[in-house]
RNA sequence: CGGGGCGUGGCUCAGCCUGGUAGAGCGCUUGGUUCGGGACCAAGAGGUCGGAGGUUCAAAUCCUCUCGCCCCGACCA
């Protein structure tokens, strides 16, 4: 077993920590709060990038990039908004250094009007799609930006809240309330699809309450995962903004029948906390398990010889399974240093591996590629090379297996690779549902809730009984689900079904979901 | 911002109470033996002890100030 991990049992903080670390994915930086991240971690956000990208595509949208710098009055025009923002902003106010008299450097000079560095761009955008609007036609606006921003946190941990991040924002302007909602619903659907076929983390997705709406936002969905030790993380958020930035930022258009109109607009947007949800979903007490569709490494192969003549032997046999995976040939490249052998799979920009480093025991590179959460490592040894086999173990279940190696085929690793995929979100759902319970009185609640999961209990709807639940348990309304039916460790629980708000005694036209959350 | 804790080679930490000029384990480098689930031997490299000031013949150690980080609370993708 690993023992540079503290186990989740022990301490699950420090078991999160632990996997970043071993799994060689991001480094604390110098300023508190931001985080490097490693060529292993930007590789798994290069695929989830690049696979949502294509959805965005797929649904119309077009990539643009606004400006990292707000005028801090443009944050004022939206009065939900500067409120729910304006104490995690960074705030430049000066330009320039100077020696400070002192060996040290201060600010120099003082800028006109403060700018902000973006938290998140409706302000900015909304500015600029009144410029570029001025008609029907003109609509709808499709817009997707990759970008980093930056919230000033107060606590922060690597992936989950750090003051900047990376993420995507789309912003989109349509001509009627009823498109917009469209939009919200359809990307709040793409967000759901790829947590579950490319993150293999199953979500539930609804509405948030009054009180978790995005500041400035008309409605707030979101995706809702369950972490290992039963925490909520919300994955991803998709708003129907309604009018409320297109009349701050006076964005109009001419209708069809010539009246002028403001715009509806939405926001909607993932993070580089996927990559934290990932991690608390999969990985297990011997470091980081990956989904296979965002395994930057998908397979590393893993030589084990003695003596020099065996060493050649077993490279060549070695070889020639590496271009058997790819499906041609091996195109060598290095990876973190001469000694790792790298050929991308075509198609995928997954990479498969030959670790020929000479200075580490078979062993260490078991464990080397495990922590990193490389799905399928193969054995080769003399004995495999004499008897035509390899050695398969997959990370999922660490099972070994022995197989022909004529089967090692492009077609067998990327069916491999499904199964493997397919297991990850088969396993972390029923662990979500045998932590979801239907509970009908506060005391059943309460008495529950340290033990983690998902609780749907009877909500009246009001803000005072949220308001009172939060501060008594800590725990939230974390959405009021779309689908009428969720599993439970008891069965289905139908959420529409009227009833009973166990806290204020009120009625409740049906269950939502309550938990503590990251 | 309130309450606690901690700053000593790359990492984890000992030494501080009772001042005497810096140590261990891991990691790293080189060579050798090893090699199918975290090896061993040998030889090395690496630290102005977070910073500034003070006390003293002498400060990692005592005093003052300061900076930074971590944990717990109030806010959040």
């Amino acid at each position: 077993m690993a023992t540079n991990i503290t186990t989740r049992a022990k301490d699950y903080s420090q078991w999160y920590l632990d996997v970043i670390a071993a799994g060689d994915m991001a480094d604390h930086s110098p300023v508190r709060g931001c985080m490097v991240i490693k060529p292993h971690g930007y590789g798994i956000w290069e695929l989830i990038r690049d696979q949502l990208d294509a959805r965005f595509k797929a649904t119309g949208h077009v990539n643009a990039y606004f400006p990292l710098f707000i005028p801090m009055s443009f944050l004022a025009k939206e009065a939900k908004h500067v409120e729910g923002f304006a104490m995690e902003c960074a705030v430049v106010t000066h330009s320039g250094l100077e020696q400070d008299g002192k060996g040290g450097l201060r600010p120099k000079g003082q800028i006109e009007e403060p700018l902000i560095v973006r938290p998140t761009s409706e302000t900015i955008i909304g500015h600029t799609y009144a410029q570029w609007i001025q008609s029907w036609r003109d609509l709808p606006l499709l817009i997707n930006q990759w970008a980093n921003v930056v919230r000033w946190e107060m606590r922060t941990r690597l992936f989950l809240r750090t003051m900047e991040f990376l993420w995507q924002e789309g912003h989109t302007a349509h001509e009627t309330a009823d498109e917009a909602q469209t939009e919200t619903l359809q990307m709040l659907d793409v967000y759901t699809e790829f947590a579950e076929n490319v993150l293999a983390i199953p979500v539930v997705r609804g509405e948030k309450s009054a009180a978790e709406r995005f500041a400035g936002a008309e409605r707030t969905y979101c995706i809702e995962a369950m972490m290992q030790d039963g925490k909520a993380l919300q994955s991803g958020t998709s708003h129907n903004l309604g009018q409320n930035f297109s009349k701050a930022f006076d964005i109009k258009y001419q209708t069809r029948d010539q009246k002028v109109e403001h715009v509806w607009t939405t926001s909607w947007g993932v993070s580089t906390r996927l990559i934290g949800g990932v991690i608390m979903t999969h990985a297990d007490d011997e470091g980081l398990v990956l989904p296979p569709a965002i395994a930057p490494i998908v397979v590393a192969i893993v030589p084990i010889y003695r003596k020099d003549e065996e060493r050649e032997a077993v490279l060549a046999y070695a070889k020639g399974l590496m271009a058997q995976l790819v499906g041609g040939a091996v195109a060598a490249r290095a990876v973190g240093g001469s000694e790792i052998m790298s050929s991308v799979l075509p198609g995928s920009g997954r990479r498969v591996v030959l670790d020929l480093r000479d200075g580490l025991r078979p062993p260490d590179k078991f464990f080397h590629w495990e922590q990193r959460g490389v799905p399928v490592r193969i054995e080769v040894g003399p004995r495999d090379l004499q008897n035509g086999k390899a050695v398969v173990v997959t990370r999922v279940n660490r099972e070994k297996s022995i197989v022909d190696a004529p089967k090692l085929t492009r077609a067998w690793l990327d069916a491999t690779l499904a199964t493997q995929q397919q297991a990850l979100l088969d396993r972390a759902r029923a662990f979500r549902i045998a932590r979801t319970f239907a509970v009908d009185t506060y005391e059943d609640f309460r008495a529950r809730l340290d033990g983690g999961g998902f609780f749907l209990m009877h909500w009246d709807g009001t803000a005072a009984t949220e308001t009172r639940i939060k501060e008594e348990t800590k725990a939230t309304i974390r959405c009021i689900p779309s689908d009428n039916i969720l599993d439970s460790a008891a069965g289905p629980v139908d959420m529409r079904a009227t009833g009973t708000d166990p806290v204020s005694g009120q009625a409740s036209k049906g269950r939502v979901i309550f938990a503590r959350a990251y």
